[in-house]
DNA sequence: TAGATTGTTAATCGATTAACAATC
DNA sequence: TAGATTGTTAATCGATTAACAATC
């Protein structure tokens, strides 16, 4: 969130920003942007804020995203092709190495710069290159075959975009992202607002 | 998340689960799911646990997807597609009751059982049909006209799948998912497993 | 009756925030 | 010097969990 709202603010803002102008934007606490910044470093000055763009390079530091990182893609369909060809990703040091998908008339399709491969080649891609992200878009019913596979060849973070559970030997990084628990949550606050406007 | 684990129960799993069933499938404590269950009510059994299916209509019930909720979508690129086509929503009663795209090209093309339209008949389309939720899958500077034309038309929930940092005004509840978020938020964990494993 | 498991209390733990000295 | 704003302490608040009586 604050690399977001920092990006934003370089573009258009003045080079500097204090705690309560990030805390406005995110709708955070201005004490506890302070104290999350101070958590890995002391990076304002006092009495005149956060400069924007040295601010920005310590968080990509702290994150990780100042240098590139390889993944890859299983599950070339709808979502697959659009993560693949989302422009964030490259723009956050993300390079989509390798797309897999079991389905024989996608195998060859080009997305972006990268060939649709058969998922059969996933193993070997794993073993010949020492990547660390996965990201599976497949179908719910394959998505804990597609995680056992990213395991075995070494993959250590996964995101997983189906709604299945889905189960990763120790060691191994499990992030969900369901469209649809988002929705179902949005939902509730809707349920909330709706109530409330009934009585 | 319990939810979804619980769905998945009911399909292979006995009629009936514990809290420290449930707690070991999603890796919450079970005194937790206890607590958050018993927040709105008392569904479990003592000395027996929950009943799978009854414990899933009292969450449809609690979240509101025991009904239909009808909603638009704006953007038909890569993701809109994804997110139309997803059989997910479906199943807990989303309807994908109309499609915008502000591309003439992509206009008249048909994503499931809906043809997309044209964004300037956004507005109308609002006015006709009282439609309370949101999503936003175009292209990130294009997210806050179309999060300011929503909001006009009286959507009161959007789900934002932009990077981009967009304002709302009261009363109205925005929810953002960005992906990248997401891998920049999986890296951190990266680097963090690869600084003890320099060690 | 004995074992299992809930609902709930009480204790613990951690996260949030107000406040302020330090300092630009 | 006066105003602004950080970094950090101390106080508050809320979330988590252990424990257990209630009860199936």
């Amino acid at each position: 969130m604050y690399l977001n709202v920092l990006i934003q603010l370089r573009q258009d803002g003045p080079s500097t920003a204090s705690s309560a102008t990030v805390g406005q934007l995110t709708e955070i606490n201005p004490a506890q942007v302070r104290r999350d910044l101070t958590h890995f470093g002391s990076f304002g000055r006092r009495g005149i804020g956060y400069d924007v763009t040295t601010l920005i390079d310590k968080i990509q530091q702290i994150l990780g995203s100042d240098h590139t990182h390889r993944l890859v893609l299983v599950g070339a369909g709808h979502l697959g092709t659009a993560i693949a060809s989302y422009d964030g990703l490259r723009r956050h040091g993300f390079i989509v190495s390798a797309i897999f998908d079991a389905d024989r008339r996608k195998v060859g399709k080009r997305i972006g710069d990268v060939i649709v491969q058969s998922i059969d080649e996933l193993d070997r891609t794993l073993k010949d290159q020492a990547i660390r992200i996965g990201i599976i878009a497949v179908p719910p019913d394959a998505a804990q075959e597609v995680a056992d596979e990213l395991a075995a060849g070494g993959v250590r973070v996964m995101l997983n975009y189906t709604p299945q559970v889905v189960n990763v030997p120790e060691g191994v990084q499990l992030h969900n992202t369901d469209p649809v628990r988002e929705l179902l949550h949005t939902l509730y606050y809707l349920s909330r607002l709706e109530g409330v406007a009934r009585v």
